[in-house]
DNA sequence: CGCAGGTA
DNA sequence: TACCTGCGG
């Protein structure tokens, strides 16, 4: 879920075109699941193969990522999620409950008739299983993305990216890559652009946002590490937060004290024992540096295969992201023959 | 979600 | 042009 930093936070609108020719590094998980809560028949089950397997996180993708390469000249890095740092055990354990409730839920109400709330329990038990990080990888790879890998949290890899300058921006919906210190975040890179708000049970029309880290610190007049504080204070994917703290205060008490030692002792005793031990997984987090970006070949047959014969995706509509992609990839390399 | 095919 | 509906796999 991310920290909760919404209300200080002053994202910009952006057209698409202002991002024509940028490469974005893209948490993998957050933009697979929202094609997973999303792509679903009118019973609110997802999208399957004739194995019975999921294919709403393919359709997503490479309708989405194809037509992002094709008109807009986008690069994309897809950064995975690597096995949870152990302090994040309890969060995952908590979004599991939430899930298997929703489930519970999402049947009862099937069985009941009432589709439409039926629908939007179906979104909120969406999960990420062995097949679909597997199928995603498989076709990001055939449509010649690159792939990393983060040891723990992909956010995290995905701010390196953006900080060693090999990615313009991270693209998420959650703000962790922020205080993770990515210089840059953009928010809904979509094509139709909408978001599924459960509580309303309804969708909401969004533009693509984008948020500049200093420009946000400058803002609020603190410092990342500030920033870092503010968010433990709030509570984070390692830890709970203080009662009754949410954002705002937050900021007030953060302003007021400098940081989190310097806060009264009624407070203070509140934080997390290991309070340093997180603040240090955001400013200097476990990321790796073994990978290669290489924009790779498009394995048109591969995707043939692997969509049409294994997936049942309609041979017409599989040519038209094949087209797509190749006139991309030709352009880019009549882009680079021109610079060499 | 993205898209096509309808209506006002 | 704006909005709605239903489908994809």
């Amino acid at each position: 879920m991310g920290t909760y930093l919404t209300p200080l936070i002053s994202p910009k609108h952006v057209e698409l075109d202002k991002l024509q020719g940028r490469i974005l590094a893209i948490d993998a998980f957050n933009s697979i699941y929202q094609f997973l809560a999303l792509v679903r028949d009118k019973y609110g089950r997802p999208l399957t193969n004739s194995r019975g397997q999921v294919t709403s996180h393919l359709v997503g993708l490479v309708s989405r990522y194809s037509r992002l390469v094709y008109e807009y000249n986008m690069l994309f890095i897809f950064v995975f999620d690597g096995p949870p740092h152990p302090l994040k055990r309890k969060e995952l354990e908590r979004r599991k409950t939430l899930r298997e409730k929703a489930r519970q839920e999402y049947l009862e109400l099937l069985r009941k008739g009432d589709l439409e709330k039926a629908f939007s329990k179906a979104v909120v038990s969406a999960s990420i299983d062995e097949w679909i990080v597997e199928s995603s990888k498989k076709l990001l790879r055939l449509m010649g993305f690159p792939i990393i890998q983060a040891p723990h949290d992909a956010e995290a890899q995905a701010a390196f990216l953006v900080k060693s300058e090999q990615a313009w921006a991270v693209g998420s919906m959650d703000w962790d890559s922020l205080l993770y210190g990515s210089p840059r975040l953009v928010r809904y890179v979509t094509l139709t652009g909408f978001e599924w708000l459960p509580s309303k049970m309804m969708a909401r029309k969004l533009m693509p946002e984008i948020v500049e880290l200093e420009e946000t610190l400058n803002m609020l007049g603190i410092t990342h590490q500030q920033l870092v504080d503010l968010a433990i204070l709030v509570g984070t994917d390692y830890n709970d937060g203080i009662p009754g703290v949410g954002p705002k205060r937050a900021l007030y008490l953060i302003k007021k004290y400098g940081s989190l030692e310097g806060l009264p002792l009624n407070l203070k005793k509140m934080l997390p024992n290991n309070y340093k031990e997180i603040r240090e997984l955001f400013l200097n987090p476990p990321i790796t540096t073994s990978y290669d970006i290489i924009f790779g070949e498009l394995d048109e047959e591969g995707l043939r295969k692997f969509l049409v014969d294994e997936n049942d995706f309609s041979h017409e509509k599989v040519e038209t992201y094949l087209k797509r992609l190749r006139e991309a990839f030709q352009r880019r390399t009549r882009t680079l023959d021109y610079f060499l």
